[in-house]
DNA sequence: GTCTATAATTAGATAGAC
DNA sequence: GTCTATCTAATTATAGAC
């Protein structure tokens, strides 16, 4: 049936059809690349996770790496936007305090994020220095202008702090299966996502 | 050679022999594993890091499965015997920075081990309960007992620590090749390895 | 555009020589 | 015990029908 609609429709209306197609595509692809990691994920599964059939990734995306840079890029689009619209005003600590927060609700939201990081960031391979180059440096770039503003961290403890806020912040959420079998609280409810960020905040601003 | 030196000993120099050989392949399934997931690490590369062959895996361990939770024993056992060499006296809250710099020099040691944990943690299947139940389990009751000696965390939010400090803790290890490109900090030198702990260990207990 | 069929690799597990 | 050869199944990428 959508070939048929696809065939038979407007120009723009076809046009649609493949944007629908791709982000159907890319989106299963986010999944089952966080649950599965590169290798373990195929191109058949995600395909049938979308609706339709591994021809039609080869046909859209060229090969599986191709894929796989547009689910980053989808994922790291979303934390560009989140992290641009962050507030200010208020005192520099509380708006340090909800930065955070803010950056642990994006984690709850989208834990996919730590995965892709965890299951790159070990092989120093081509998507590795890709994945940095390209979505990774920009944020901490921007981390590194926001501590310098309010904190007053020395320059030589950004790696620390950064890594110690990503990991403290989003592990729970990366692996809420394991933690809610471990300590029966499911982590993605409303309540958990925000005693976390209170928790981190805290933490690093108390 | 191998072979014949087995085949010609004594029945003792046989066996190990035979234990020699486990121990190798469990060494090279723990990197493996580590760097590519249990999909993404096959038998034969793991044979081949060992120096021997994939039909030896199979006479050795049976599956690829049994294979992976021989490595994670391994890896577990050595945090085990770790945590339970932790020292006391001083005063307690001394006593439990000096235990988050030992579990920060741990995970430096050993960053396979967030690498299992975020690679099966997502996954609601066999091995994710398997390695709950067999081994984070007694850790996480281990540093319940500490936590309600020391410093009063409340009950509630034991599993926001627990998360927090393994994430933090960890994180920057695991993914080391991406730290270095990133930040120009090698996490595997001893000096940042003393510096994570310092920070991590102030960061919980200012 | 979408789908089916298939080619070329590669996977884990097995069988049997030594 | 160790190794080579092979079986069956699954993988990505491609070709071509519609």
């Amino acid at each position: 049936m959508p070939a048929a609609k696809a065939a038979t429709a407007a120009p723009h209306a076809r046009a649609r059809q493949r944007e629908a197609t791709r982000e159907r595509i890319v989106a299963a692809a986010i999944d089952t690349f966080a649950e599965k990691g590169f290798r373990g994920a195929s191109t058949r599964e995600i395909a049938r996770r979308a609706g339709t059939n591994q021809g039609l990734i080869t046909y859209h995306f060229r090969s599986k790496d191709a894929l796989w840079r547009a689910a980053v890029d989808t994922i790291f689009g979303w934390l560009e936007s989140e992290w641009s619209a962050s507030p200010s005003g208020l005192d520099p600590r509380e708006t340090a305090r909800e930065a955070i927060r803010s950056w642990v609700r994006f984690a709850a939201a989208h834990p996919e994020l730590l995965r892709f990081m965890v299951n790159e960031g070990r092989e120093s391979d081509e998507r590795m220095r890709w994945l940095v180059e390209t979505h990774i440096r920009p944020r901490y770039a921007d981390l590194a202008s926001r501590t310098n503003e309010i904190a007053g961290l020395p320059e030589a403890l950004l790696p620390h702090f950064f890594y110690a806020l990503v990991g403290a912040g989003s592990l729970i959420f990366s692996v809420a299966p394991e933690c809610r079998r471990l300590t029966g609280l499911d982590p993605t409810r409303e309540e958990a996502i925000e005693t976390h960020a209170e928790f981190v905040a805290r933490l690093i601003l108390p």
